[in-house]
This record gives C-alpha cells, sequence and structure tokens, in this order.
DNA sequence: CGAATACTGAACCATATGGTTCAGTATATT
DNA sequence: AATATACTGAACCATATGGTTCAGTATTCG
C-alpha cells in the first residue's frame, strides 16, 4: 500500500540507485528504446526490464508511450504543448531534486577552504 | 573523460534516497552532532539512528570519530563529485533534447504572435 | 564504588526491492 | 486463420531496508 506518500526526491534518488535504470538513462538519452530492446540490451527479462522502467516512469525521469504492440521509452520530458512553463516546470522539478545535494556540497566546498 | 564507480553510485544514490538520511546530513552540515542527539532530533531509537550512521559512513559521505562514551559524526570530506558529475552528464543529455524542443516552441509562439 | 550515560550487537519484524517464471491479451505478419 | 511478437499481470523467491527491543560493554559522574 503506501506508495503513494512517498516523497518526490525519495523516489529519484531510490531510481537513480540502481546501475541498471543509470544505464536505461543514458541509453534513453542517446535514441527512445522498446522495453524489449532494452531488455536484451541489459541482459533481463522483459518483466524485470518492465519494473525498472515503471520506477523511472514513477519518479518522473522516463515516458513511455505505446504503439500497436510495441511501448516505447524515452527520457521524462516536460508536456511540450505547455510553452514557457516548461522552462519553469524543469528549473523548479531539478532545483527540488537536487536542492538537498547542492545544499551538502556548498557546505563541503565551504569547509574545504576555510579549513 | 570521468570515471564512474557502478558500487560508489549505487550506494551513494541509496544513502541519499532516505529522508532520514538526507536530514542528518543536513543537520551535520550545520553542526557536528552525536548519534543520540541525532537520535532525539529526528524521533528515533538510538541504534536505528546508529544503522543510518552506519549506511551513509559506508557511502563515505559521514565520518565518525569516537571519544570516551561520545562518537561524534561529521560530514565527509568531498565524497559528491562523481555523484554531481553522473547528474551532469544526465542533465547534459536532457538539456540538448530540451535545447531541440525549445527552437519548436520559439517556433509555436512566434507563428501564433505573427497571426 | 555504584549509577547513569552512550554506544554496540544480536535478534526480530514487516515491507520493499530486484529479479524470475508462467499464463494471458493485443497486435502484427505470413 | 494461424503464428509470432510485445507487452501485461500475477505469483513467487531471496535478499535488503528501516525500524524495533533487549542485553550487553565501556566510560563518566557523584
Amino acid at each position: 500500500m503506501v506508495q503513494y506518500s512517498k516523497r518526490r526526491l525519495d523516489q529519484t534518488f531510490a531510481a537513480l540507485s540502481d546501475s541498471t535504470r543509470r544505464g536505461v538513462l543514458l541509453q534513453l538519452g542517446q535514441k527512445d528504446t522498446s522495453i524489449t530492446k532494452l531488455a536484451e540490451q541489459f541482459h533481463m527479462s522483459l518483466t524485470g526490464m518492465k519494473k525498472h522502467i515503471g520506477i523511472l516512469e514513477q519518479a518522473g525521469l522516463v515516458k513511455t508511450e505505446k504503439k500497436g504492440r510495441v511501448r516505447t521509452c524515452k527520457l521524462g520530458t516536460c508536456q511540450l504543448d505547455s510553452e514557457m512553463a516548461w522552462i519553469e516546470k524543469y528549473k523548479e522539478i531539478w532545483d527540488q531534486r537536487f536542492d538537498a545535494l547542492e545544499i551538502i556540497v556548498q557546505e563541503l566546498k565551504q569547509r574545504r577552504e576555510n579549513k
């Protein structure tokens, strides 16, 4: 039950904590790909890959679209038809997601400089 | 070309996927703190907090030192570089696509304005 | 010394995760 | 129409995760 209450940051970092999923993201950066092809490429059952895609999709990192039999996966982007809201949303989402990380990095840099 | 250690990326992203642990990192950014105090602050048993600290330590995000009875936790030094690099790489890919899409949006906007 | 404090480790528990297989549905292809 | 393809969903499995309690050990304080 309960997956819905999981926070976005949790989801994103958890999605990124698996090397298969990171590999899928980088692959999708090169080329939109079907689940079957991803499964082959990462030496895994179709069902297994579908689960990974589900996790990436849940985290908003990947979007999929089914045409005929084939579900094509691509990097998650914002809505194509919402114009300028793109930039805002893009920045907002990434800021949100990596806010914590950036703060930590800032702290580390400051510490190093003040040492 | 940056070399990423798969296991370390796994560990670090997994460590960051828990909001308690992210909170601990932010707290340690403010002030070095004992495990007991962290446990109180995050409303958790001492043993539970100790586990979190172990995970953060394993990922190299936190360092600890025991003096007398008290184990003091502090931020680990400069461990997030490769994680940032990975994210940057992903963002780079995203940006490339974003730029391409943005051009289309610009065109659409211009069309509408000129209509 | 004796008691309180701070941690450590083992055992336990419920749920999540990363994978599988198997059986099914929907869509091409021949 | 028959078969192959691509996905979907359920069930299962082993291990990991996030937490707990309980029983210690070591250190400090009165």
